[in-house]
DNA sequence: AACAAGCCCAACCGCCCGGCA
DNA sequence: CTGCCGGGCGGTTGGGCTTGT
């Protein structure tokens, strides 16, 4: 018998993320942290379930996620990796500071594998979940005559390769590493970012709709360009933004100056500062209506909406 | 210009694992 | 020891975008 997941409860909102829903997730847990994912969407004033709240922060909102093109170095890393690790992605991204595992996966299926698929490596976690799946595939319908592997490859080879403390590439980042890492590239995640968008910012400050499509310019994200020109019409977008913005400029690291490094070092700054810094974050320049409820700290209990029994329950 | 096919990737699903009572 | 629970992980889906015809 199977548990029912987080997800089970009904009138729980699913499918794509909207800007606010970001907004309120980004100010919760810069705020509280993410004690608890399962009762976070309560206290974060958001109709989804936990699980899905944790995955949008870790893939998409967390500080330093890098996104866009991959380079060379990149690409032949986890290459390296899946012919040694096969599909433990979690494990490749540990080597790939600022990517998530399930970009890398989806990178891997959409674009390495059609390249190189052929040298996989496959595990007995990916054999067990394999016969798993093509057990339920069978259950479900008969149609399905696939081979056990998609990629073609003969019979698995068992082995199971984690030890990373003797891997020959790169080591494991510690979180103060990483928290060192930002690079210009990474400054701006194409979508993680979408609401910072100029003109959508506008129109959501004018009680517009925005839409999805709404980004910082791609020409001044694009990796084909000059960097550093790219970084500075970024930083002058962002600056433009934020001098605009009473929403962004919630927080005095935020604060765009005048020059690129000034630009970068604020950037640079509130990576560094993020996961210790996350509960004193100032947020008092939102407005009051976008904000979750607060800490009454004399009384010991949240404020606003929600019942004490609720919270210790 | 319109439609189809293919691709990309955010998000979901279900299982597994480790911590804890 | 056992069962429950939350978090983590990998596989899969499906909507939107791009490219081809």
């Amino acid at each position: 018998m199977t548990r029912p997941t987080s997800c089970n409860k009904s009138g729980l909102k699913k499918g794509t993320w909207t800007p606010e829903e970001d907004r309120k997730l980004i100010a919760y847990v810069t705020r509280y942290g993410s004690w608890n994912w399962r009762q976070l969407p309560r206290f974060a004033g958001l109709a989804r379930c936990g699980k899905s709240c944790r995955l949008r922060w870790l893939n998409y909102l967390m500080p330093n996620i890098k996104r866009g093109n991959y380079s060379e170095k990149e690409e032949e890393t986890i290459i390296t990796l899946h012919q040694k690790l096969g599909n433990k992605w979690s494990a490749i991204a540990t080597h790939l500071p600022g990517r998530t595992d399930n970009e890398i996966k989806n990178h891997w299926h959409s674009n390495l594998k059609k390249r190189f698929g052929n040298n996989t490596v496959h595990t007995n976690k990916n054999v067990k979940v394999a016969k798993l799946n093509r057990s339920k595939q069978d259950k479900d319908s008969n149609q399905n005559n696939d081979d056990f592997f998609h990629d073609g490859s003969p019979s698995p080879t068992i082995s199971e390769t984690t030890d990373s403390a003797s891997d020959p590439l790169s080591p494991q980042l510690s979180s103060a590493e990483f928290s060192d890492y930002p690079t210009k590239k990474n400054l701006f995640p194409k979508h993680g970012l979408n609401f910072l968008d100029t003109s959508c910012l506008k129109d959501f400050m004018n009680g517009n709709i925005m839409t999805e499509s709404c980004h910082i310019s791609h020409a001044s994200m694009s990796n084909n360009g000059n960097e550093n020109l790219n970084v500075t019409n970024a930083a002058k977008t962002m600056e433009y933004i934020w001098a605009d913005s009473p929403l962004w400029s919630y927080n005095e690291n935020l604060a765009v100056k005048n020059h690129d490094f000034d630009f970068v070092e604020s950037i640079q700054s509130i990576t560094e500062d993020f996961w210790t810094n996350a509960y004193l974050t100032d947020m008092s320049a939102i407005p009051n209506e976008l904000l979750v409820p607060l800490v009454d700290e004399s009384e010991g209990n949240f404020s606003s909406i929600y019942y004490e029994e609720d919270l210790w329950r």
